[in-house]
DNA sequence: CGCGTTTGACCGGCGC
DNA sequence: GCGCCGGTCAAACGCG
C-alpha cells in the first residue's frame, strides 16, 4: 500500500517536474529570441561602426577581376539566413556597373577546422552539393564549389577554401539567400560542430558547442582577403574589433534593460535548476 | 543500382 | 583577338 501511495507521489512529482521544465524550456526560448534581438542590435550597430571606421581604408587589392571582396561589406551576417533588416547597408553599391547581376548577398564565415582536415566541409545546418573543386591562382589549396541541395529551388551557394595565411581556417563564401528553413534536426545532428536553432522563421546557426574545436567566426574585418599581410587574417581568439567598439558593445549590453532581464531570468532559472 | 563526388573540359568575362 | 582565369558542366567513378 505504501508502495502505491509512493509511486503516486512520485508521478505527480514528476508530473510537477515536466511542467517546471516546460516552463522552463519556455522562458528559455524566449530569451533566446531576446538575445538573437540583441545580437541583431548590436552587429547592426557595429557594422555602423565598422563602415565608418573602415571607408578611410583603402584596400589595395591586388587582383584584377572583380571579385566579392568588393563588395564584401554588404553582408556580415555569416550564416544568417538573410535578415532584411540588415540590407540597408549597401547603398554605396549602386556605383557598379554591373551591379544588377550581383543579385546575391554574399557573405563569409571563417571555420577553424584542424589542419588535418581536408574535407572542406562546412556544417552550417544546411546540406550542400558539391559541383566542382578548383585550384585558384592565388591559393594554392583547392576551391570547392557546392550548391543548396534545393536547387534549384533554392539559389544558393557557397564556396569554401581554405585561408592562405593559416591552413587551419576555412573560408565560406555563401551567395544568396535560403528560400526555405534549414534541415531538421536528423542533418546536423551528429555533426558536432554546432547546433541549428530556430527562431520563429528565421533559423540561424551558433556554434554553441564548447567541447569541440571547430569555431566560427562572422567576418567583421573589411575583410582584405589575399593581399596585404598576415596582420589582417581572422584568429578565432584574437579578435580584431578595436578595444572601443569592445567597450561599446559591453556597455549596450550592460545597460540594454532587456539583456538584464533575460539575464537575470537566466541565473534565476540556473538556480532554480540546480536546486 | 542510385546517388553524391571527382575531375577534366568547356564557357564567358576581363585585361592586354 | 588572344590568353588567362574563375566558375560551371557533365561523364566517370566510388560507395552504400
Amino acid at each position: 500500500m505504501t508502495k502505491f501511495n509512493v509511486e503516486e507521489e512520485s508521478t505527480s512529482d514528476l508530473e510537477e517536474e515536466l511542467k517546471r521544465v516546460t516552463a522552463e524550456n519556455k522562458k528559455l526560448a524566449e530569451m533566446l529570441s531576446v538575445v538573437c534581438e540583441n545580437y541583431n542590435t548590436l552587429r547592426n550597430h557595429l557594422m555602423e561602426c565598422m563602415r565608418k571606421n573602415g571607408e578611410k581604408e583603402v584596400s589595395p587589392t591586388s587582383k584584377k577581376r572583380k571579385s566579392e571582396s568588393s563588395n564584401n561589406n554588404s553582408n556580415l551576417m555569416g550564416t544568417n539566413n538573410g535578415n532584411s533588416e540588415s540590407s540597408s547597408t549597401d547603398e554605396e553599391s549602386c556605383k557598379k556597373p554591373r551591379e544588377e547581376i550581383i543579385k546575391a548577398k554574399i557573405s563569409r564565415v571563417y571555420v577553424r577546422t584542424e589542419a588535418s582536415d581536408t574535407s572542406l566541409i562546412v556544417k552550417d545546418g544546411y546540406q550542400w552539393r558539391k559541383y566542382g573543386q578548383k585550384v585558384t591562382r592565388d591559393n594554392p589549396c583547392p576551391r570547392a564549389y557546392f550548391k543548396c541541395s534545393f536547387a534549384p529551388s533554392c539559389p544558393v551557394k557557397k564556396k569554401v577554401q581554405r585561408s592562405v595565411d593559416d591552413q587551419s581556417v576555412l573560408v565560406a563564401t555563401y551567395e544568396g539567400e535560403h528560400n526555405h528553413p534549414q534541415f531538421s534536426s536528423q542533418m546536423e545532428a551528429t555533426s558536432g560542430s554546432g547546433r541549428s536553432v530556430t527562431l520563429g522563421s528565421v533559423p540561424c546557426t551558433a556554434s554553441l558547442s564548447t567541447s569541440t574545436p571547430t569555431l566560427v567566426t562572422l567576418d567583421l574585418t573589411k575583410s582584405q582577403g589575399s593581399n596585404d599581410s598576415k596582420s589582417t587574417k581572422p584568429k578565432g581568439d584574437s579578435p580584431k574589433v578595436p578595444q572601443v567598439l569592445v567597450e561599446q558593445m559591453a556597455t549596450s549590453l550592460t545597460t540594454d534593460p532587456n539583456f538584464r532581464a533575460a539575464l537575470v531570468a537566466a541565473i534565476s532559472g540556473r538556480l532554480l535548476h540546480n536546486n
